[in-house]
RNA sequence: GCCGAUAUAGCUCAGUUGGCCAGAGCACGUGAUUUGUAAUCUCGGGGUCGUGGGUUCGAAUCCCUCUAUCGGCUCCA
């Protein structure tokens, strides 16, 4: 019997029945063979956006499909040879550390992980070195990974006697019937797959680092060893990566800030308690100048609220029954029963604006805008950077809208957001949809009916807007659904930028109304929305992206002036003058180094503009100008304003 | 908070099996030099080796405590 093979060009072909990923590669190009790694393999007939499922190159395919050879350069390629690496991995521990048991192993973005119970033996980093010489060592023994199918029973049984209480919890969630193994060498894994034809195609392997990770990710459960590694089917490509690694931790924005005097910390001010040095805080005004404009002339209306508020405000908000403990504990006063509390966030207090005066339909949407910084008692291990910290500004506003408006101003909110990424040059992000948990629906405060017509209108507007997003079921704010926007920073995590939230409950719990047309009292809905996230983050963000070399109209010092000798300082200093009249931030280094080491220093701090005077700018009354290490020409002092602004113009438009 | 690691001058880092007043480069100060597009030379100041305890004749080095930082986990309004 034969079955027909649809290959991605649309070409089909026919095989025996139970033909394999390898036979097909096979029947091309022994070539091919040697580099396909998997195969996506799709029933004919299955019409969904699916990929299809990644087979086993030797697994048999048993009816019409289409197929996708997959080699390194496919993503589900990786995956496999990174899955099965850890495996490998387990076999190497297994050897080395006898009695070891494994929780899970799956590859990640880069690379793989395995969770092992060392069964009271312990493990450093200086133990890498060795598990990875024996798993090269074990590679090199060309091992088959084999797929054996296997009963739950039996399944149970096995990892019973090995003594591995984590398979057997896992197994016994399983179905029975759909229960496999794969097997390499002396090791057999409880596995899905797939996986590689044999473990000779892993030529380079790094182990990256050792951290905790608690079993099944609760915290009340034991805790395992991660161990994380990566590899690869040449040396060479191993080489390359940690080129890249080293390139990325070049630009890892705490490297950057400190280099670039725009932020520290200090333990004695306490931990996560970003200090904003001079040029940091130039960097940051110029942030809130660039999105007061913009929303002044989008409809909204700047408030300022205080920092702290009585613990009454959140009880009501509902906050203080959700988070309270996990807070800043209530500031008391010399009054007895009184508790202020420092603010988490800014809409319980934008909340009562709203509620300070009558509403009319009329007025809404009403837009309240603050740069509000609020504070989060994150857990000590999870600070980091500008990116996590207990202290931040948000770059928040609250909508207040009819129902009816919903929709509309969700998509002004989401141009606002893709206009601030396109300034910032930012196309690599992603957009995720938060909506509740499926199943598990205590934790959400409100109504279902609410929640259904919220979610619903985060959806169409992303879709209206044509955003590509990812839905994730279960990352929804207690409150309310969202729309998260997401971008990488230098090594590869992934941090929350912009954010848009519906939210039905804190109007509800703050008894928010307005007149309707007819004169009856109606809830406004409320949107929280920040395009920056919060300006510490962005920062961050920011720093990494372009690796400090912002946009001209957002650097802390623009233009640096040097005369090439004393005897023209005086000039220099007339010239900078005049720009610093003109709103141009510049500063003259007329130090007495020689003119290559002060252009050196002054572009490892990465100002954009240089200006060099010299004798014949001196007495023409020009300025030879660079931009960025590229000549610029000479111009007059009054022409190169001109030709500054309209640079920052071009910017911004 | 948990697991693992780290902490030496303002910064980046040396400091060998515990042993003379703890070193370098950059930065900073000083003097010379007055420079035409990415590092001029001279001399100098600066560290109770994160904190507190312990082991030892002797601790930056070994052990414990605490603090902070780093890599993860968990959490994230």
């Amino acid at each position: 019997m034969t079955i027909n093979i649809t290959f991605p060009d649309g070409n089909v072909k026919a095989f025996e029945q139970g033909v394999t990923g390898y036979d097909i590669a096979m029947s091309i190009s022994p070539r091919l063979a040697a580099e396909v790694i998997a195969v996506a393999v799709k029933p004919e007939g299955d019409t969904s956006a699916d990929k299809g499922v990644t087979y086993d190159l030797k697994r048999p395919i048993e009816a019409s499909s289409s197929i996708r050879l997959l080699k390194w350069e496919d993503e589900e390629a990786k995956r496999v040879f990174w899955h099965s690496s850890s495996h490998l991995m387990a076999e190497a521990l297994e050897a080395l550390y006898p009695g070891v048991k494994f929780g899970i192993g799956p590859a990640v973005e880069n690379g793989f992980y395995y969770d092992v119970d060392l069964n009271g033996q312990s493990i450093s980093d200086s133990d890498l070195p060795k598990i990875e010489k024996k798993m090269l060592e074990l590679a090199r023994q060309k091992q088959d990974f084999v797929r054996i199918d296997v009963s739950k029973a039996d399944a149970l049984k096995h990892f019973e006697e090995k003594g591995d209480p984590y398979k057997c919890e896992l197994i016994s969630e399983l179905e029975d019937g759909t229960i496999t193994y794969y097997q390499n060498g002396d090791f057999t894994d409880l596995c899905r797959g797939p996986h590689l034809v044999n473990t000779e195609l892993i030529k380079a392997v790094k182990l990256t680092s050792i951290a905790g990770a608690y079993w099944r990710g609760d915290e009340k459960r034991q805790q395992l060893t991660r161990i994380y590694g990566i590899t690869f089917p040449k040396k060479s490509l191993l080489d390359e990566y940690l080129v890249v690694l080293e390139e990325a931790k070049k630009r890892d924005h705490r490297k950057l800030g400190k280099e670039m005097e725009l932020f520290t910390f200090s333990s004695r001010v306490g931990m996560g308690l970003p200090l904003w040095l001079p040029r940091g805080s130039v960097l940051r005004f110029e942030l809130e100048k660039f999105l007061r404009k913009k929303l002044n002339e989008s409809g909204y209306l700047t408030v300022v609220t205080p920092h702290i508020g009585s613990k009454q405000l959140y009880v009501t908000s509902g906050h203080y029954a959700k988070y309270g403990k996990d807070s800043f504990q209530p500031i008391h006063t010399p009054q007895e029963g009184e508790e202020y509390m420092l603010k988490p966030m800014n809409c319980p207090h934008h909340c009562e604006i709203f509620r300070s005066s009558p509403r009319s339909y009329r007025d809404l949407p009403l837009r309240l805008a603050e740069f509000g910084t609020v504070y989060r008692y994150e857990q000590s291990g999870e600070l980091h950077g500008l990116t996590r910290v207990r202290s931040f500004t948000q770059d928040d506003a609250h909508m207040y809208v009819r129902p009816d408006q919903i929709k509309d101003e969700f998509k002004k909110v989401i141009d606002l957001i893709l206009y601030v990424f396109k300034v910032f040059n930012f196309t690599n992000y992603t957009a995720q949809v938060s909506l509740r948990d499926k199943v598990n629906r205590e934790k959400y405060i409100g109504s279902e009916e609410n929640w259904d017509k919220a979610e619903a209108a985060i959806i169409e507007s992303a879709q209206e807007k044509g955003l590509k997003t990812v839905v994730e079921y279960g990352e929804a704010a207690f409150y309310g659904p969202k729309l998260d926007f997401m971008v990488k920073d230098a090594i590869g995590r992934k941090w929350q930028l912009g954010t848009i939230q519906v939210d039905y409950n804190l109007p509800e719990r703050f008894q928010l109304e307005y007149t309707d047309a007819d004169g009856s009292k109606k809830r406004p809905v409320m949107i929280h929305r920040a395009p920056f996230g919060s300006l510490e983050r962005f920062t961050a963000v920011l720093l990494e992206h372009t690796g400090g070399h912002f946009p001209l109209w957002l650097a802390p010092d623009q233009v640096k002036v040097l005369p090439v000798s004393e005897k023209y300082s005086d000039y220099a200093k007339k010239v900078c003058e005049l720009l610093n009249n003109s709103e141009i931030r510049s500063s003259v280094d007329d130090r007495s180094e020689t003119l290559g080491k002060r252009i050196r220093e002054n572009s490892l701090l990465r100002i954009p503009i240089r200006i060099i005077v010299g004798e014949k700018e001196a007495a023409d009354g020009t300025v030879a100008v660079t931009l960025r290490g590229q000549d610029a020409g000479t111009m007059t002092a009054e022409e190169f304003v001109t030709w500054f602004k309209d640079a920052v113009k071009a910017e911004l438009a």
